[in-house]
DNA sequence: TGTACATCAGTGAACGCGCGTTCACTGATGTAC
DNA sequence: TGTACATCAGTGAACGCGCGTTCACTGATGTAC
């Protein structure tokens, strides 16, 4: 009766498309993306190879809505974890459990690029979602750890303005930033955000990647002293 | 003459060998690794697909092949940045650009790994000649800034058994170390070395697998400041 | 220097496979009067 | 409540493609005597 009233074949449909992602997943996390088979996925459904053409335009839209969901969920993930307000280390172990859930999902979008693919332009919206979250994140932490202690003396305490660009890098941040755009973060609040989260991805793509297997470590106690230490660590 | 001579038979061998590789090379660069057909290279050297198979046991052993060379090629690169005395930024100076040179090599290497493929055995004493490397420019750096200027004061500073482990991390690697198994580093440096090594594959990957484009920033200024700065920074 | 033989690079045909995608069609489900 | 029509999910056959790989074979190159 409402306007998003689903009818049933809407409601089916809505179904069905649901079912072929599932599916679609399954492969992914089997045989990674390149090993994804509409053909295969129609079998698994028990239907014919033509019929997925009634809910998605080809491979190629359909791979797209995958990369588009992966986006999705982590940026539903990341403002889960910053409203619950855990700061940033909470924000690297959400990260984490989420690449670990479905270690191909997160190499859909982090990993190795398909030299002719192209993301959907939509995503670098939700990309910079993303950054816009961890950006809150870092400034809540950031003043949280100077000001009401007054008189504590550190030179880079919060000014009304905010502090003059440090090094060369904030002082590139401050005159390059697009990615963060409408958000007001200070430079260096803006290169502890840009370098907390390149170290999350460095950590995550050797670890989901195998490359601390017969190292000898676990990779969760290197994970915790890189992202849960002292706040003023890096 | 010599033991080591080739003959002609030979000379031609492993050249043509050489030229598949570098054609099986060209087409990772242009269509990813799950691109490379040895029917295309044929094709590309101007003979017929089976003519491949007296060079390569099949498709598996050329990629395992072209995995070794693209292993083999950091390790060297990396040793001869540390043979140069730079240090810790030279060996991140040189990583960039042998990962620039060309972003496919580093990917299969270090990128999304394909479900059922195992990297041959012996890569895996290359990896840890790598991590070798890294641990002894950590280690120089490391006695580098403190010693000579004695009485600098500084509670961590050099004493002849080496400082004991300082958080969970060092405990922990000081116990689990089979990565650097042969290497006298103590837990200090180790977690050093781990951690330069993680940050690298941050900015590395995100850069390489183009999610900077578009953000505004100079991936260069950023790496410049992650791996050029101040010793002590993180 | 010349002959007889072994080695081995490369060919061409063929096998079987699975892929994405198109097309004309059937049959069930929903809608309008 | 019943009939006439439109919508749309799904089928089955077919197209063309490129793939890795095998096999029996040709012809050139090297080796031994």
């Amino acid at each position: 009766m409402a306007a998003g009233a689903a009818s049933p074949r809407e409601r089916y449909r809505t179904q069905v498309r649901a079912e072929i992602k599932a599916r679609a997943w399954d492969q992914i996390a089997t045989a990674g993306a390149s090993g994804l088979s509409l053909n295969a996925i129609a079998k698994e459904l028990g239907m014919s190879g033509p019929a997925l053409y009634r809910y998605f335009g080809g491979r190629d839209d359909l791979i797209t809505e995958l990369v588009r969901d992966a986006y999705r969920s982590l940026a539903d993930t990341f403002a889960a974890a910053a409203d619950a307000g855990t700061g940033l280390s909470g924000l690297a172990r959400a990260m984490r459990r989420w690449a670990l859930a479905d270690p191909q999902r997160y190499f859909l979008v982090y990993g190795t690029p398909v030299p002719g693919y192209r993301a959907p332009d939509d995503t670098t919206a939700t990309a910079r979602e993303i950054m816009a979250t961890l950006l809150d994140v870092c400034a809540a932490e950031d003043t949280a750890g100077t000001p009401e202690a007054a008189g504590a003396g550190t030179a880079e305490a919060a000014q009304e303005g905010g502090p003059a660009p440090a090094d060369a890098l904030e002082a590139h941040l401050a005159d390059h930033r697009q990615w963060a755009a409408e958000h007001p973060a200070p430079p260096h609040v803006l290169r502890r955000a840009l370098a907390y989260w390149t170290r999350l991805h460095g950590v995550l793509s050797l670890e989901l990647a195998g490359h601390f297997t017969g190292m000898g470590f676990d990779p969760e106690v290197l994970f915790t002293a890189e992202f849960e230490g002292l706040r003023g660590r890096g």
